[in-house]
DNA sequence: GAAAATTGTTGAACAAGTTCAACTGTTGTA
DNA sequence: TACAACAGTTGAACTTGTTCAACAATTTTC
């Protein structure tokens, strides 16, 4: 069943009982969405927090000059969250679109804020969430610093190779912060 | 009083009544620290939290080649945290120095369990404190990657004149990403 | 208050990454 | 199946940032 991966993914970050776990479970509904169509775009409030059942995703922006940069990529067990946007009902500055047919289940704004009223282990579970991903965030951004770009694309095929699989060079070389014409010079000298 | 500091800092972040932010603050104590003086050093496990009161401290990696990579600098009112070292008991991979005679309240690794799980509000104090500032940190990555570092420069010195004035051009430059050589011509150019 | 250590400046040579343009290869799609 | 749209490759000229070395200015320390 297609919350069972839900379940496994919270049961990893907290101890909860039965109980809360199918209570939580209960406000998530399933929603297909079709390559290439976007789940957000920039200027809208995101209205939901998604976690990726099948499929992928792509979170970007874009800047003044075009340019698209890439934040992250969400494969399975991933979530799809722009908290800025969610909780403070502020227009988005990103884009999440499907890479190919993929599911998601997703909760509403008002059905995460009762959570967070009546089931304090939902505040546990997302400041659990939230401290793991600040730490991954920090050490990205060190990585940027100290590395040249062929050492972060290493990085990155090596640790996420079933995501880096999925993807065109353009949407690496835009997570990694370098043209795409860069990334194939990249790949050619090894 | 000290304290007066961090309970309107918590109460910007959250709701809470007067009873639970007297319990909050009685697990912090204040502790000074001289200039040069390290409250954490790379490879030891990072055994407080910590909210500065008053100074500046800068928070760093050395990396192998030797170079010192600036995380964040920390003045009045933020926080000193390594939470990967702090709950995970694991050795640290930063270095947290005062840049001037500083003072800081502390909590330890088992009041902060205890608030955890007494004060069900820390968990949502400390899940909205994560959430601001990993949308902070998502910002500064984009930033890094679609500005130069002159953009950067202007940026973090119109932000943060406070702490940028508290700074040598070398701290700046491990901050921006870049040499204190190429730091030097990018002030000198405008 | 002098010596030592650190910080900041400058220049020249170099390396990393961009831009633009032209071309090739793939993937949709009518 | 053909054609359009997009993704990838390559080269030349360019910009951004690094490295190293020498020197000047400032701060620390005894």
């Amino acid at each position: 069943m297609v919350l069972n991966a839900l379940k496994e993914h919270i049961k990893k970050n907290i101890e909860i009982s039965s109980e809360d776990l199918e209570t939580i479970c209960s406000y998530f509904k399933l929603k297909s969405i079709k390559k290439k169509d976007f789940l957000l775009t920039q200027g809208n409030i995101y209205k939901y927090e998604g976690f990726v059942i099948d499929g992928c995703f792509r979170i970007f922006t874009i800047d003044k000059k075009g340019n698209e940069n890439t934040l992250y990529f969400a494969a399975k067990d991933w979530w799809l969250m722009d908290i800025d946007s969610f909780m403070n009902q502020k227009p988005s500055n990103l884009n999440i679109q499907a890479l190919e047919d993929s599911q998601v289940l997703l909760i509403n704004r008002t059905d995460k804020l009762t959570l967070y009223q009546t089931l304090p282990v939902v505040e546990k579970l997302f400041r659990i969430m939230s401290q793991k991903a600040l730490v991954a965030w920090q050490r990205r951004l060190i990585r940027n610093q100290c590395e040249t770009a062929k050492q972060r694309y290493l990085y990155f095929s090596k640790t996420y190779p079933n995501i880096a699989s999925k993807l065109t060079d353009k949407q690496i070389a835009s997570y990694l912060g370098i043209t795409h014409e860069f990334l194939s010079k990249i790949k050619k000298q090894q």
